[in-house]
DNA sequence: CAGATTATGTCAGCCCCTGACATTCGGCAA
DNA sequence: TTGCCGAATGTCAGGGGCTGACATAATCTG
């Protein structure tokens, strides 16, 4: 480990199936440590719980711990990345006659879905991200470290969606402009989601993504007053 | 100074037209740290400078320091605050009539003329807020920290348009929708701003957000490749 | 098995930030 | 003016995040 371990992608089982034992033990205690912190984070709040304490729950210096992680947020935050990971990874395999906003969306709800069905509860599963983006919404500090990793993805996101659709995202806004869009729609979703009071599971959060989708037109369009103008309306 | 000072937003007028000798020196003192922490921010860089220097530059004890900003970035970000107040204020004075999206559109691109007109150059200046901006994307914990401050904004954004069209934002996703559309949106267009060499000044700017705002249309609708499409082009 | 790599532990230390308490300063009325 | 009250500041101690340096122990390679 020369410098920072920067989250094991998948390692691409070319060259050597075997990873090693050093390997195994790294990505093991890197678990370890996640699965803790995920522990202690849920139970006595991000802010209560020390760098130290989760390094000890794996009996692993301090010191070890930020060989792992950049800083405690990043911990926090590991989960999400995954997820986020395999986001990509949908949406590179949308079929090119798609529109892109529709690229968009049908990715974000098939990566929900298919992690929801992969492993429906039990540690590093979809219902532990759920609880995280619940926490992270209630610690400013992880608010912000979380908008600056989103941030981070959509410029992967202009990246895929200009070679989709062949244009050069320096000159052509539109990629940016989409990303853009597209981030701050599922931030709100999000958003919504932890504001409810029952979790409701992937289901409930596919629902409200879909749902901010179906308000990008309306919003943007003409005036709001006339209630009858676009079925926009769904009062309780 | 019970709790914190949350900012001065341009205090009433009423009651006493002399602010009083206290209230003038803590405002001197503020003024003086954020002048102070931008000066050396600028020099040294956001990391390389601490607060202790911040302070004993203004001949302050560090613990006054934090009894006027919550932290360290808060002092960045505060020149960038009062814009950001000004802009709301602009929101809130556009006629009617305007179409909401319009509205946003005039609002920031007035606020950026006025702020730029009203003291083109100098401490607090326009220009000051646009070497902050460019130091800020240039440091994760800055970009962390303002992308937070930006989305708190956005919520009085959701606010201000839900009111002007009358519609209830708990029930309407389309406030929250188009707040966040165009959070976003303006985020792009600091980007791009950043990105480019010759700093350009505040009209520079608001080329780049009126083109980035153009781009939204054709972003959302119909594929790209067709490069006759949308008069999306403009290639050097 | 020996040497090269690499992960880990230990330690010292800087810096951010906070609570508690004492002190000083501005505002206000007798 | 004087004296009091509340508010702003200073000082101190301390916790916690994070890093560099160095030694040690574990893995890998031949």
């Amino acid at each position: 480990m020369a410098a920072r371990t920067p989250r094991p992608v998948r390692p691409p089982e070319d060259l050597c199936r075997a990873p090693g034992l050093r390997e195994r033990k790294k990505q093991q205690t890197r678990d370890a440590l996640v699965q803790a912190a995920h522990g202690l984070f849920l139970s006595q709040g991000f802010a209560r719980t020390t760098v130290d304490e989760i390094a000890s729950a794996v009996d692993v210096s301090q010191r070890t711990f930020f060989r792992y992680f950049a800083n405690k947020d990043e911990v926090a935050l590991a989960v999400l990345a995954d997820a986020e990971d395999y986001f990509i990874e949908c949406l590179r395999n949308r079929p090119a006659e798609e529109l892109p906003l529709q690229a968009l969306r049908a990715s974000i709800v098939k990566s929900w879905r298919d992690l929801g069905n992969a492993q429906p509860s039990g540690p590093g599963s979809i219902n532990s991200a759920l609880e995280l983006l619940r926490m992270i919404e209630d610690s400013p500090p992880l608010i912000a470290a979380h908008l600056r990793r989103v941030t981070e993805q959509e410029r992967l996101v202009v990246q895929v969606l200009a070679e989709r659709e062949g244009v050069d995202p320096v000159q052509d806004l539109r990629p940016t402009v989409l990303a853009a869009v597209f981030g701050s729609l599922l931030r709100s979703a999000h958003l919504s989601w932890t504001a409810e009071q029952e979790p409701a599971g992937p289901e409930g959060m596919v629902a409200l993504i879909e749902r901010h989708f179906d308000h990008l037109g309306p919003a943007l369009a003409g005036h709001w007053h006339d209630p009858a103008q676009d079925g926009a309306q769904d009062q309780a």
